[in-house]
RNA sequence: GCCCGGGUGGCGAAAUGGCAGACGCGGCGGACUUAAAAUCCGCUGUCCCUUAGGGGUCGUGUGGGUUCGACUCCCACCCCGGGCACCA
């Protein structure tokens, strides 16, 4: 009895496969690459090796890109489809810790585990380009990176990252200077500090996510909206240290501009946009009596007139300068906190806001507080002297870290304003049927001088074409960006390669030194807390002196200590697959420009987790690359797909923990877990839900290729999916069928020499047409279903015409390549069908010489007649009209008006 | 609150202005079998009528609209999922 045997099937394909190198691509140049093929690089979000393996949810888009990649490669496109590993980073780290076992060791062990799980999907993968993150090989050039980007600086005029010897040089000649200085004017010192001042990577102290529990501190995207790590939740602080910055900020015009030219999904396009957050209006300076000045900025800077109040964020620097030292006349007993002046009320108000945590800022329901400074503003259009109080519902991190509240057009103000008791001014005329409180919607302006009678955007120009006349102020851009953080205190992370002299100046660690490699340490742990006051130690400063210190040319300098985070090697991996082994540079420009084209990866998939910090990331470093030169496209991803989860039941004990999903049992719709009741729940397959299913499982009991057909048959790509295990059994079923139809009991052929004609002919070049339009739209759940058809229609034959049984081979091994393989070499064909050519249809076969035309009547179909495709609508309409069911409900009355849509559709209205 | 995505049989889904429910799971009936599994064949949205051939009716979250015709387009709303959220 020879059935369908897939684990033999499989597993010998697999090592044919991996023998005979099938999946190796050249490069331009290397032997066996043909430059007349068109070329497509696909490229999947490479994994986290964690420890506990892969589970079938995080195949689907991996799945995906290999049908995709294999179609194209049927298609005669040179097709390049690598996979790596991004496996520095907190979680090996955290992992380690946990187990006391190097990072490196859990690493190269979860490595090889992926590894031959990847291996066991028969992803076409050329595996000659793969690599890890952690190879020294790689994080040379992470590092070399790093070292261009504190070697560059961004040229305002250009709006280009440039070398800095480009603005030595300009310095020099006297075609700039340093912030209004002229460069000869300075010492070495300052020019030095100037500079340092100046580069993409600088060092500067600003106020960071600190997680005492990690360890280390984290960048804003890597803190969640309830002020929490995203890793492992733990709570975060924010506080003034000094840490190394990237300067995205400067790039943020070209990030948000560039999202234009992407075919991306609109989601992510809008939380990029959102996270850049770029908000056009003013800065508007305000004098403070008896005072310097402050600045606010505003997007209303058409609302000035109606700016009753001043407020500063609680940290703002000027409060201390300002702040009064008895309550001024007039000021009212809901301003002071109660409290008998002004200095002790704002610092009791700025202790209280620095308690509170932004959950429970958010928690309070932004019920506003605030307490007056007893110092005033002069309002520069108006001449009305107006109180500033400081109040934390204006955030230091965003504009200037003060506003002018202006009540009339802002709800927040208006809030404030009702509850302190201050002026309300509306300065644009609402509707007459408006009844809220702030009016925030269009209309002219009132109250406003000379710009009565303006709509807001002519009122806006004329406000700033006044203050910048004024002195008073000018139009501006702000953003909510902020540089990224990119020092991190841990271990495992790519060693900063950066030297410091004894004077705190920066040097960099010379190229031909890299890779800068970890050094060996006794305890890799980190400093991690739970006293939110501890200070940041790196890991790094347990490495041993003679790595520390740095002695060149008599000098000792100091090794910088923090690491890179997570997201460094993730940022540029998609550009080393094009050139994995070059020791000479990043990429070569030829294997560069071949592959990345003109719009860079052809396709990426990935999970929409990665929508804002590894997208924006990458964005950016390509873009410094390509304004450096080392790469020909403006961004790296031309296309991206977000593809769906596989959601799963999930079980909750009675303490709300839940249980391994897979030992859970059911019983007349009770689940229980050792004996005990369960909650069902459901949500996304994975560890924190105890809901995985293992792939070699699903391998064991029903093969590879059915695994991956179901997961392609659940869904449409994009969507999310539940699991369900006994759904398997419908594409295990239909790949028996298939060998069944192929091959009988004996191991005989059933593959008769008669070409196929009739309908199953015709069905053949439908089912063609179909499956090729569905897989160039990655509609691959209908693209199976297709198949599913056709290979139905073959069983009650005795025997399948060999051209049915050729290209329905072929139709399937992009998403079925092992049985395939198997059935294509059993018909007696000798090479591989993974490079076997796409099979073609007619035409003439697929568009029919009948169709069924459905007659309608007042709108409901009442017949439905067979047609020649040809046919007239003089013609239609007399059949239509002929037709005894239509008849029926016409009564024999002329239509009154017909509606022809040939041959498809006569629709009559009586 | 704002911005995305979604809501179609018992379940996963298909159809993007023209026959709603392709395909699969599950279910029901039958064949094969001592029996079961596997396999094969048929049926399977609702309700009503039926002379047993069929015929009709309602039906894609809700309500309205545009159209000869709407799952599909427009307006309002409800529900689910995700993102953002005092960003001036």
């Amino acid at each position: 009895m020879v059935s369908y045997n897939f684990r033999e099937i499989e597993q010998r394909w697999q090592q044919t496969w991996a023998d005979q190198g099938i999946y190796r691509v050249p490069n331009p140049g290397d032997e066996g690459f043909d430059a007349d093929k068109p070329k497509l690089y696909v490229v999947d979000m490479f994994p986290y090796p964690s420890g506990s393996g892969l589970h079938v949810g995080h195949p689907l888009g991996y799945i995906a890109t290999d049908i995709y990649s294999r179609f194209h490669r049927m298609r005669g496109a040179n097709v390049l489809h690598p996979m790596g590993f991004d496996a520095f980073g907190l979680p090996a780290e955290q992992y380690a810790v946990e187990t006391g076992i190097h990072p490196r060791e859990t690493t190269e062990k979860n490595l090889e585990v992926f590894r031959r799980q990847l291996t066991a999907f028969g992803f076409s993968y050329d595996w000659d380009r793969s690599f890890a993150t952690t190879d020294p090989e790689y994080y040379k050039w992470t590092q070399w990176i790093f070292l261009k980007l504190f070697d560059s600086w961004f040229d305002d005029v250009t709006h280009k990252a440039r070398p800095i010897s480009e603005l030595v040089t300009e310095l020099e000649s006297g075609d700039r200077d340093a912030d209004g200085v002229a460069w000869m004017n300075l010492t070495d010192a300052d020019r030095a500090t100037f500079l340092d001042s100046q580069r993409l990577a600088y060092i500067d102290e600003v106020p960071v996510n600190w997680c005492p529990a990690l360890g280390t501190v984290l960048a804003n995207e890597e803190v969640t909206p309830e002020g929490r790590s995203d890793r492992g939740d733990f709570p975060v602080y924010r506080r003034p240290l000094r840490q190394w910055m990237l300067r995205i900020t400067a790039y943020a015009d070209r990030l948000l501009d560039d999202l234009e030219t992407l075919e991306w999904p609109e989601s992510v396009a809008t939380m990029q946009r959102n996270w850049i957050g770029r908000s056009e209006g003013a800065n508007i300076v305000f004098d403070i009596e008896d005072h310097t000045q402050m600045r606010v900025f505003t997007t209303r800077p058409d609302t000035v007139f109606g700016a009753t109040y001043m407020v500063m964020a609680p940290e703002h620097p000027l409060v201390d300068e300002i702040v009064a030292d008895t309550w001024p006349d007039g000021t009212k007993p809901e301003w002071t906190l109660g409290i008998d002046d002004p200095k002790t009320a704002v610092e009791a108000y700025r202790l209280a806001a620095s308690r509170k945590s932004d959950l429970e800022r958010q928690v309070d329901e932004r019920d506003k507080t605030g307490v007056f400074t007893g110092a005033f503003a002069i309002n520069p259009l108006t001449g009305d002297s107006i109180p500033i109080f400081i109040a934390d519902y204006v955030l230091m991190g965003y504009g200037t870290g003060a506003i002018m509240a202006v009540p009339g057009q802002d709800e927040r103000d208006w809030e404030f304003a009702e509850k302190f008791d201050l002026p309300i001014v509306r300065t644009v005329q609402p509707p007459p049927e408006f009844e809220g409180d702030a009016y925030t919607g269009p209309g002219p302006a009132i109250n406003s001088g000379f710009l009565d009678g303006l709509e807001i955007e002519d009122a806006k120009k004329r406000i700033i074409f006044w203050l910048e006349h004024n002195g008073a102020g000018e139009g501006t851009v702000t953003y909510k960006l902020r540089d990224w953080l990119f020092s991190r205190q841990r271990y495992w992370g790519e060693p900063i390669p950066i030297l410091h002299g004894p004077n705190g100046e920066l040097k960099a660690v010379p190229e031909d030194q890299l890779p800068l490699r970890l050094p060996e340490i006794d305890d890799f742990r980190p400093n991690a807390s739970d006293d939110e006051d501890a200070e940041p130690t790196p890991s790094l400063a347990k490495a041993p002196d003679d790595w520390k210190f740095v002695e060149i040319d008599g000098v000792t300098y100091r090794r910088e200590l923090n690491t890179m985070p997570q997201w460094a090697g993730s940022c540029w991996y998609y550009l080393r697959y094009l050139d994995p082994h070059n020791d000479d540079e990043l990429v070569s420009e030829a294997a560069e420009r071949y592959w990345m084209g003109e719009t860079g990866v052809d396709l990426y998939v990935g999970g929409v987790e990665h929508a804002v910090l590894h997208l924006l990331y990458a964005r950016f470093w390509h873009k410094v690359l390509f304004d450096l030169g080392y790469v020909g496209t403006i961004e790296p991803f031309g296309r991206l797909i977000n593809q769906g989860y596989i959601l799963a039941d999930a079980f909750q004990d009675s303490r709300g923990m839940f249980v391994p999903a897979d030992e859970v049992v059911e019983h007349n719709g009770v689940f229980t877990h050792n004996g005990e009741p369960v909650e069902r729940q459901f949500g996304k397959m994975g560890k924190s839900l105890k809901n995985s299913v293992n792939p070699d499982d699903v391998f064991e009991e029903y093969g590879v290729d059915t695994l991956r057909i179901y997961e392609m048959f659940m869904g449409p790509l994009e969507a999310s999916r539940p699991w369900s295990t006994k759904d398997i059994v419908g594409t295990y079923r239909f790949l028996q069928r298939l060998w069944r139809n192929y091959v009988d009991g004996e191991g005989e052929m059933l593959v008769s020499d008669e070409e196929s004609a009739g309908d199953l002919r015709v069905l053949l070049h439908r089912t063609i047409e179909a499956v090729t339009k569905d897989m160039e739209s990655l509609h691959f759940n209908t693209a199976v279903a297709r198949l599913f058809e056709l290979n139905n229609a073959l069983v009650p034959m005795d025997r399948i015409p060999r051209d049915v049984a050729n290209v329905m081979l072929r139709l399937l091994a992009p998403l079925a390549p092992h049985i395939c393989e198997e059935l294509w070499h059993m018909l007696g064909h000798d090479g591989s069908i993974v490079v076997a050519d796409w099979p073609t249809f007619d035409t003439s076969l697929t568009t029919v010489a009948s169709a069924t035309m459905v007659v309608q009547v007042n709108g409901k179909v009442r017949d439905r007649i067979e047609v020649p495709v040809s046919i007239t609508e003089d013609q239609a309409v007399a059949l239509a009209l002929s037709s005894k069911k239509v008849l029926a409900h016409t009564g024999g009355n002329q239509p009154r008006k017909v509606i022809a849509k040939l041959p498809n559709v006569v629709s009559l209205v009586v």
